[in-house]
DNA sequence: CCGGCCTTTCCTGATT
DNA sequence: AAATCAGGAAAGGCCG
């Protein structure tokens, strides 16, 4: 049978351990691409099942089409996309309840080689031990790798539940008997281990209904997102905790402003608002499609994998340690109405560009090319 | 300093 | 139960 594995020539390494399971595709060779065009690929059979430790999915599209061999060098994206959102919301789901150790591998699934490494690098490293120069090089994009192995209990979600799977990392992730030093002093573990780093964490107003402050070292962030920081990164002050004055009259008259957009300003805006932020991750290969990623390239459907993760590169790049998803959320639904972005009802995470939003089709159609 | 734009922050309530 | 979604309201930051 042909697995993943067999596709995909990575070595296992003390980094990326016995996860590397195979998934078997042997159930056909060709996929079905979507009659008419447009309408999604229906997968008919979708199955799960262990065997000999590994996690092998079956799946069958209809009517069938000769695939490549890697499916990510399809013409048709989109159902590569399909398949491996399917093959995520399932992810973990029927990994057995007496090996709660190992969770959720993403490897199970074909969206795993989107988020391997690329050949080249990973054949540089150092297996068992990855060498400081993994971490700086294949790590340049200062995330940690997707929580393979979790033998921490300190997540809550369920298996399966994106956020946790990329969100926590716990000590084991990183197991070996060095540790990686990098250019930064501090250990991998030391940045990422708090699972409250990508969570909302509580505030301890026990007013609060929701929690607005995440709990991130704005150093740490620095350090991990340089490529992502703003040019005026000195400026930041740590704001003061925002009162919540009561209303004035003049106030209340900024709300109600014409908008008069000027086009120097737009101009000198160009590259720096949240959505060509996100646009841009969308194109990065570092990020997308680890913590964001396209749900449909075509018509500039997008997810977010790891919203917290997101959000906290949003706020490195405005120097803002205290955003967070919450707030970045606001922002993006602000874009609904000037039609930056289309509402996606009923999905979460899940955000659509709007007909206002312009340079995604050339990100996606990189995306295309980097797959 | 002012106005405008683009968030950011806070919040209530609903939904998943 | 917690995360997410929806928006209202108002303040912040920056720029022309």
């Amino acid at each position: 049978m042909e697995t993943l594995y067999d596709m995909m020539p990575y070595q296992s390494t003390d980094l990326y351990p016995q996860q590397v399971l195979p998934v078997n595709t042997a159930s056909t060779e060709n996929y079905t691409l979507p009659t008419p065009p447009h309408s999604p690929p229906q997968i008919t059979d979708l199955s799960g099942s262990l065997m000999g430790g590994h996690n092998s999915r079956h799946f069958t599209l209809d009517p069938p089409q000769t695939f490549p061999t890697d499916l990510s060098l399809s013409d048709n994206l989109d159902t590569f996309d399909m398949i491996q959102n399917v093959f995520d919301d399932e992810r973990g789901t029927e990994w057995p309840a007496d090996l709660p150790d190992i969770f959720s591998c993403p490897f199970t699934s074909p969206s795993a080689y989107s988020v391997l490494p690329d050949p080249e690098e990973f054949g540089q490293v150092p297996s068992p031990t990855p060498s400081p120069e993994y971490y700086s090089d294949y790590q340049h994009v200062n995330f940690p790798p997707t929580n393979y192995v979790s033998q921490g209990r300190s997540f809550a979600g369920s298996v399966g539940d994106d956020s946790d799977q990329e969100g926590n990392f716990s000590d084991d992730t990183m197991h070996g008997s060095s540790q990686p030093s990098a250019h930064s002093s501090r250990r991998h573990e030391d940045l990422f281990t708090p699972a409250s780093l990508f969570h909302g964490g509580a505030t301890g107003d026990p007013q609060r209904t929701h929690n607005y402050q995440r709990k991130t070292d704005p150093i740490t962030m620095s350090e991990l997102v340089g490529g992502f920081v703003a040019n005026n990164g000195s400026r930041m002050k740590q704001k003061p905790q925002k009162r919540r004055p009561t209303t004035s009259s003049d106030s209340a008259t900024k709300g109600i402003k014409k908008s008069s957009r000027g086009k120097g300003r737009r101009e000198a805006m160009k590259g720096n608002h949240l959505w060509e932020f996100i646009r841009d991750l969308l194109k990065n290969k570092s990020t997308c499609p680890r913590i964001i990623r396209w749900e449909n390239r075509q018509e500039g459907v997008f997810r977010f994998v790891n919203s917290e993760a997101v959000a906290g590169l949003w706020g490195t790049k405005k120097n803002n340690p205290n955003m967070n998803y919450e707030k970045l959320s606001r922002a993006m639904r602000y874009y609904y109405k000037r039609e930056i972005l289309e509402r996606v009802d009923g999905r979460r995470l899940v955000y659509k560009f709007g007909c206002n939003a312009d340079g995604w089709r050339e990100a996606a159609a990189e995306a295309t090319q980097d797959d």
